[in-house]
DNA sequence: AATGCTCAGTCAACACTGTTGACACGGTTC
DNA sequence: GAACCGTGTCAACAGTGTTGACTGAGCATT
């Protein structure tokens, strides 16, 4: 909403091309299903029914392309709101919830790809801005910064060890646990 | 030291040929470097002057090679075993220490690739093996096994967060603060 | 001594990747 | 009509990981 110029739309806006709007939807879908390295332009590109290069036009390149469509936009700001001695908890349940599989499944794919340098810069400042930020406005007492930062970095290590400790085939009991146990753990650096 | 049969040897260990080693070499300080993606199979070969058919003829593919170069082996026992009440500080701090760049540099690495299956299970049973069995053997309570798998989950997200909440340029003092606020957060998994 | 066997090492090629340049079409503006 | 611009297409590029056919040396067996 900062600027409404009449270039740069988001590619699933109303100003994009229905072209652009093929290729995001098809490029979200293959990044989530098969992670950025799998699912490759060419392929991508044969899903909207469009030309590989057409791709790269429209969105300079692969890197651009991820950073462009996956995201989690406003999934967490909701749950910074609430009373703050129970938002680490929040936060992890609503990330474990089993009906948002698609938030987590765009969330791994980004941890994921962290080995392309583009992706990580774009990450860490979505996770700035939507995160971070916010977190540390509401919070009190010393380093505020750096205690929401790391904040951050238990979310993406529980994204990343996800299917290690659980994954999509974990009951709700089970998920609970872990937003219970995790949640105390991050809760520890909101109010120690 | 489970067998000691004549193949499969440890790429640097005394049974290997030394070309191996110099592959095994080059490939770990390639890929300590400039991570998993942006180190090729045919620099690697290179830097070990060999032909880059060769790699893959001794290491069988680049996933393959890099899981058996790049790892954490054995420093995170040592710190197992102190008093169980401090393990999570002394773990950040061991962890952040401004003379282990190596070993942040192969973590880090680890993390980065886990676009790639095969990478991320080695990872994932290394995990195990070094560190969350044997913290979970430790522990007392309940879930003793999730949340050490919790823990090594935080350990990750902080490798993967270090740029934005400091990086290599940190400042001693500023690295203990972060040992100091992470290492409670982790305390609250192993002792409750 | 001659044979065969295994294994390190080499070379050219494969299929695939992301990306680019030259070109064609259609609509808008002068 | 002419010039332009954005969308779309095609073939090609350089780079990737990986493979198959080949050489050659050392060693064992007959």
């Amino acid at each position: 909403m900062e600027h409404a110029s009449d270039d740069e739309q988001a590619p699933e806006a109303e100003g994009a091309t229905p072209t652009q709007r093929a290729i995001a939807l098809a490029a979200r879908e293959l990044f989530e299903a098969k992670g950025y390295g799998a699912a490759s332009i060419r392929e991508i590109a044969k899903a909207a029914g469009v030309d590989p290069a057409l791709v790269i036009r429209h969105f300079g390149s692969k890197d651009e392309l991820f950073a462009r469509v996956i995201g989690f936009d406003e999934h967490f700001a909701p749950h910074l709101d609430g009373p703050l001695g129970t938002v680490g908890e929040r936060l992890t349940a609503y990330l474990l919830d089993a009906s948002h599989t698609q938030l987590r499944a765009s969330f791994s794919a980004i941890v994921r790809a962290a080995d392309h340098e583009r992706v990580r810069v774009e990450f860490q400042d979505s996770l700035r801005r939507l995160l971070v930020e916010k977190l540390s406005a509401r919070m009190s007492g010393d380093d505020t910064l750096l205690r929401a930062w790391l904040v951050s970095a238990q979310l993406v290590g529980l994204i990343h060890s996800w299917d290690a400790v659980g994954g999509e085939s974990a009951t709700p009991e089970a998920r609970a646990q872990v937003a219970r146990l995790y949640g105390a753990a991050i809760q520890k650096l909101i109010t120690p």
